[in-house]
DNA sequence: CAAATAAGAAACTTCAAGTATCTTATTTGG
DNA sequence: CCAAATAAGATACTTGAAGTTTCTTATTTG
């Protein structure tokens, strides 16, 4: 028997930066639908309807191969920082963001390949592009112009802290945070520290 | 040619708790001297001067075995918390404690073991017997006797915030915090939360 | 001291990573 | 347009580690 999905790849033959996007396509509803640890070669060539030898032709193993497939989707820097007009919304609405965006397949792929490649530490698959914080410097630069913030109160520190609470409880519950804990972020421990009184 | 080490097995053949204990121990050194990625069952057994069948007898897994070598581990809540007079050095002190005792070689394990048991979040490794904090506790009653701090301020949150940006930091980096980085959680972000003004 | 129990040795099965070889579709350059 | 080069795809192979099985033998226990 010959399905339609083996004819087409008897027909067209995929190459180059296609072939390339099937596969790293592959990889990522492998790891959405099985996990880092279940996740083979042959399990990738076999979805992306190719074979393993295409695979070690273009990564040199299976941890490089699924860095490739998820620096792509790593961070998106939003061009449109929305503006809610004032800071607690602003920053609640940035933890919110952080719920999205399959992070629970993401960390499980990180766990692995932290795992597997000893020396890599987290932080060099989490900020491949090193760590700075766009969004919360205008959300800051907003608040300081609002008033609601002085300019001093923005340090370094003060860029990262909500971003930084939120991931130490994503990393730790592999689940969406509830709204609770978002508003606990905001209102217990960041808003009291950048707010002027 | 027999060494002494092959000449002991033969004479004293361990059993129960003795063994058991034996294995775990070269659970933990292989961890530390080669990562859990390198850590194999017949390494373990080789360590360990037994057989692999003899680690199956009693663990249902490489996973199983790795997880008993580390439980025993975790958290060791000091019986004496030391007091330096004021809540700074006292936090401090906490969390340069979390520097020490291989946090690295664990966390390197519990990577390893979330990312193959997909299910289990690493808080289910890292907090094997919930999150409490007594330390923090009693850290914090000590401030509010001394009046450093009033009593509505000891909130869930105040009582994990520092430990919680310390793991953080831990988690992302893999290596043990500066100075700096204690002295920045302590003195910008969780003082001025719970000291009294 | 005999029977039961558990340790240890070693061979085996299975599965996945990674390699090698061969055929064939597609591209490219003359 | 065709021949040569290139890369895809299929398949078989090697290696290493998880996990299993079987057998022998040391140690305990009654």
């Amino acid at each position: 028997m010959s399905t339609s999905q083996e004819q087409d790849q008897l027909k067209n033959r995929r190459r180059g930066k296609e072939l390339e996007a099937a596969i790293l396509q592959a990889v990522r509803e492998e790891l959405t639908e099985r996990g880092y640890s279940n996740l083979t070669m042959d399990s990738v060539a076999e979805r992306a309807g190719t074979s393993k030898a295409v695979l070690y032709r273009r990564w040199a193993n299976r941890a490089e191969l699924v860095l490739g497939a998820i620096r792509e989707r790593v961070p998106l820097p939003l061009e449109e920082v929305p503006d809610n007009g004032n800071l607690r919304d602003d920053v609640c609405g940035v933890l919110r963001a952080m719920n999205q965006n399959n992070i629970q397949v993401m960390l499980n792929a990180f766990y692995g390949l932290v795992a597997e490649m000893g020396d890599m530490p987290l932080a060099s698959f989490i900020f491949p592009h090193g760590r700075q914080n766009r969004t919360m410097s205008i959300l800051l630069e907003r608040a300081v112009e609002r008033g609601e913030v002085s300019a001093e109160a923005v340090t370094p520190r003060m860029l990262t802290l909500p971003s930084d609470l939120a991931r130490h409880e994503l990393m730790l519950y592999n689940a969406p945070m509830s709204e609770e804990t978002i508003a606990n972020i905001v209102d217990e421990v960041y808003l009291p520290l950048v707010l002027k009184r």
